[in-house]
RNA sequence: GUCGCCAUAGCUCAACUGGCAGAGCGUUCCUUUGUGAAAGGAAUGGUUGGGGGUUCAAGUCCCCUUGGCGACCCCA
């Protein structure tokens, strides 16, 4: 074997045949959850106007300056490739005039999304989401009902030890307000911080209270929390997130320094993880490696910013290759390859010739028939009806394909029987029942 | 963008202190030319990721590069 000449570009993967089983499970698994809850399935562009994730992600965001594809066409747009969905899908809602459909409109999107940054497990330039997005609703039992949604989808998957986490970032009243406490009660330490921590005192507060430095860490501890900051009607917001949080079966957790990296948030924000136990035993602290599957929250001013109505919205995303690798490592096991029922087997230039439209008819009746028409050897085809798990072989020799009969072979039992070839369709059918 | 570890057959991995590149699995074939799963046999498979250097000699040491993994940054 020559050494392969291309391979795929870092940071992308093949998804080769052994893997579509779990995507298809994830897929469906999200399908039916999604449109029990009354969700309706969009796909919007790969490709989306530059200007679109500027403005909705948000220029600070690191992944508008540091980690998007962006390409120039021939006629000299700016075209990104999406690093998200919901820029993309809140365009599609005000383009359409969806604010005139009965509201909320409850949207629901599969496919990949692009971000440059450096590959690890689980982390790739281009991967899959799976996302839905609740526009035109303000009330904090949707909030709710989408978290249940994700946490569902996760159990329904049989990924373990699932954990909630949920915080409220409050919004245009309350934030700015907030920001500038907790930037003054860091600068007033801000000798003990970290360096990116000093940066990030000017550029984006909020990320300090996540840093994860010890140091930083200890100050954080003692720095103003945002829940007792929170104006009157995000404080009324947040209380009824986790009332209804109660309500249902989901277990969560506040924590108070969770932000997001993304600009449009407001109000409730959260993340679902799946906790495994740190495995290196040098590591006394009991943290443990929290991996994030899913995350979202409400962004009640982004349908405004892109130049919407004023309208009320809440989303979630979730990693579907983070998801397939837990499946694969420690939860739903999924069987490597389809099985055919039934398989052909032929000898000769005439039986080809029987068996082309003998698989035809089994098509019309849609019994799974498994073939090997290129081979000639007998006991290279009756192999393969092994390897794809078939019942019954089907067998046409010369002599059969002469005098118009078949061979259906039990691969259990060895046993054969001859049967005349334009009843072998409803002899396998009864046999299968 | 920063730092560390790693890269050997399609897959999983061996190869001492620098000394003939190997095994299992897989694939194909044979034992059985009209009959699978078992067993035995054979074949197939490599510029040791790529490039350069040191050396009588490099998978092994050094430099560069590409990719993967991990820690940052950040995130699904």
């Amino acid at each position: 074997m020559k050494k392969p000449r291309f391979k795929t570009p870092t940071g992308t993967h093949d998804i080769l045949p052994d893997d579509q089983p779990y995507f298809q499970k994830i897929y469906n698994v999200c399908e039916n959850i999604a449109s029990f809850y009354g969700f309706k399935k969009i796909d919007t562009p790969i490709l989306e106007e530059t200007e679109l994730f500027s403005k909705g992600t948000g220029l600070t965001t690191d992944i508008v300056q540091k980690q998007m594809y962006v390409l120039k066409t021939k006629g000299g747009d700016y075209l990104t490739l999406r690093p998200e969905f919901t820029p993309g899908i809140v365009r599609a809602y005000i383009e359409h005039g969806m604010q005139s459909l009965p509201q909320p409109i409850k949207l629901y999107s599969f496919g990949p999304v692009f971000r440059y940054e450096h590959p690890q497990a689980g982390r790739y330039r281009q991967f899959h989401q799976f996302d839905i997005e609740v526009i035109g609703e303000e009330s904090p039992v949707i909030d709710v009902q989408i978290i249940n949604i994700f946490y569902n989808i996760l159990k329904e998957l049989k990924v373990k030890n699932l954990a909630v986490e949920i915080n409220s970032i409050g919004d245009s009243q309350c934030r700015p307000y907030y920001k500038k406490l907790l930037a003054n009660y860091l600068r007033s330490r801000e000798g003990a911080l970290c360096a990116d921590c000093r940066r990030r005192i000017r550029e984006n507060v909020l990320r300090v209270l996540d840093c994860k430095e010890e140091k930083c860490q200890r100050i954080v501890s003692q720095a103003p929390q945002i829940i007792d900051h929170l104006c009157e009607e995000c404080h009324s917001h947040f209380k009824r997130v986790l009332e209804f949080l109660d309500e249902i079966e989901v277990p969560y957790r506040l924590n108070p320094y969770l932000v997001r990296g993304l600009d449009y948030y407001t109000k409730t924000i959260f993340e679902i993880f799946s906790e495994e136990k740190s495995k290196d035993e040098s590591d006394t602290k009991d943290f443990p490696v929290k991996n994030a599957l899913a995350s979202g929250g409400r962004y009640d001013n982004l349908v405004k910013m892109l130049g919407g109505d004023n309208v009320k919205a809440v989303g979630c995303a979730m990693g579907v290759e983070r998801v397939q690798s837990l499946m694969r490592t420690r939860g739903l096991q999924l069987k490597k390859q389809e099985t055919y029922p039934v398989f052909f087997a032929q000898i000769g230039n005439l039986a080809k010739r029987k068996g082309l439209k003998l698989l035809e008819e089994f098509r019309g009746v849609k019994i799974p028939i498994a073939e090997s028409l290129g081979k000639d050897s007998l006991k290279a085809q009756l192999g393969l009806a092994d390897k794809v798990g078939a019942q019954y072989t089907l067998l046409v020799g010369q002599r059969e394909a002469l005098d118009g009969s078949i061979i259906i072979r039990d691969m259990k039992t060895g046993r054969q029987d001859t049967v005349k070839l334009d009843k072998v369709v409803k002899e396998i059918e009864k046999r299968l029942r």
